[in-house]
DNA sequence: GTCTATAGTATGATAGAC
DNA sequence: GTCTATCATACTATAGAC
């Protein structure tokens, strides 16, 4: 109800690195509702809340703006796992800690919903040739810091990934936030997926929720 | 090299219900590649080989036109499901002959690669109103399904479903066609997450793809 | 570091002919 | 059943001022 208090007007000169994070995290929301082709620089810019020239003045190209967006969210992803596990290695945890600790890790920063729809969207974004080879080399990276760093053998990283994936969709879907459905299968297959109780799945995922990119939708 | 072969151009009358398929099956390919708010009406349109406005005048707008193809991707999925049960049950196979069956059903329909990417960007598009709520309740109406007529434990239903999610994910990522990689990581991937030789995965993968979407695009 | 103005193109949908 | 023509809007990217 706080009118649009989420894109203020900068209007002042901010540093050019500040600026540019500013950027992405509101880029990371517009790609990850619209999509690489249904986002609009001229969306990015409003969630941002600078003009639309400037976006495209700091990044080159809506391509480019996308890798970026991209290389932010595998890099936060990659930085939560390993440090998952090096806290689970100084605690000496067991091979079944260290995963739950993944798992949380990654529950933890999907929070963002820009950030895990950004990656879903890179995913799906497959044929354009740039973002493509950016997202399999990076589902790559991942597995193998899973696989070598995480010591777990092929066939326990799939099982980790495939839940992953499912925690993805259920999220992107919107299912978490119909639990006053009349139907009793979304409470059921919630607390299936996540293999805890429903409040702390609707806390995890809930806490970061931003709306800044609906916003700049409404407000344009 | 065939020219373009894909998308003729008819010009003769032909029945609304053979038409009304005709585009459904393009705007499929290309809501599946370019997701809901990229793709446009006369892309689908160059697609099926016909006009623009005609799109627009069968199906009304646009969002109507991803909502009739979200129904017929996940009629077909249900269908499938179906079909695949009842031949378990003729041939009363055991509970995990008949996972394997489902398992093939699901494998041999996501090798329309318009059917499998039109479903996960509905499942992303879930903050839009009508798909959102339309993909939340077909997607519940597969959990039902496993659930109650194949007989699955909660459990089972969401590793069922969790491995349909990386599967998903893998093939639209392009991973399947990336085997000349100089990565060994992509072949070990596929093997354990499709948990059979690798001909056979890219055999079924390839199988019914298309490229009229990409197609389209190059002849406008 | 940031803006306004703008060029050139593409968008969804309507009107109306055949 | 299908088209051409067209309106009003919105897109990316550039030019150039402050």
């Amino acid at each position: 109800m706080a009118s649009d208090s989420a894109a203020p007007k900068p209007q002042e000169r901010v540093a050019a690195s500040v600026r540019r994070e500013q950027i992405l995290a509101a880029a990371s929301r517009v790609f990850g509702e619209r999509g690489y082709y249904g986002a609009t620089t001229d969306l990015v810019a409003k969630a941002a809340g600078i003009s639309q020239p400037y976006v495209v003045r700091m990044f080159g190209t809506k391509e480019n703006l996308f890798v970026e967006v991209l290389d932010r969210a595998l890099g936060k992803l990659l930085v939560a796992f390993h440090a998952a596990l090096d806290e689970a290695a100084s605690k000496q945890e067991t091979h079944d800690e260290m995963k739950t600790r993944l798992g949380a890790a990654y529950a933890d920063l999907i929070g963002d919903r820009g950030i895990l729809l950004s990656l879903m969207q890179a995913f799906i974004t497959g044929h354009e040739p740039v973002i493509g080879e950016r997202a399999r080399s990076g589902f790559l990276e991942i597995y193998q810091l899973l696989r070598d760093k995480a010591d777990m053998d092929p066939d326990e990283v799939v099982e980790f990934l495939a839940h992953g994936m499912l925690f993805n969709t259920l999220i992107a879907m919107r299912l978490v936030d119909q639990l006053d459905a009349d139907d009793p299968c979304v409470p059921e297959l919630l607390e299936h997926t996540f293999r805890t109780k429903l409040d702390i799945v609707v806390n995890t995922v809930t806490k970061n929720d931003t709306t800044s990119a609906a916003d700049a939708r409404k407000t344009a």
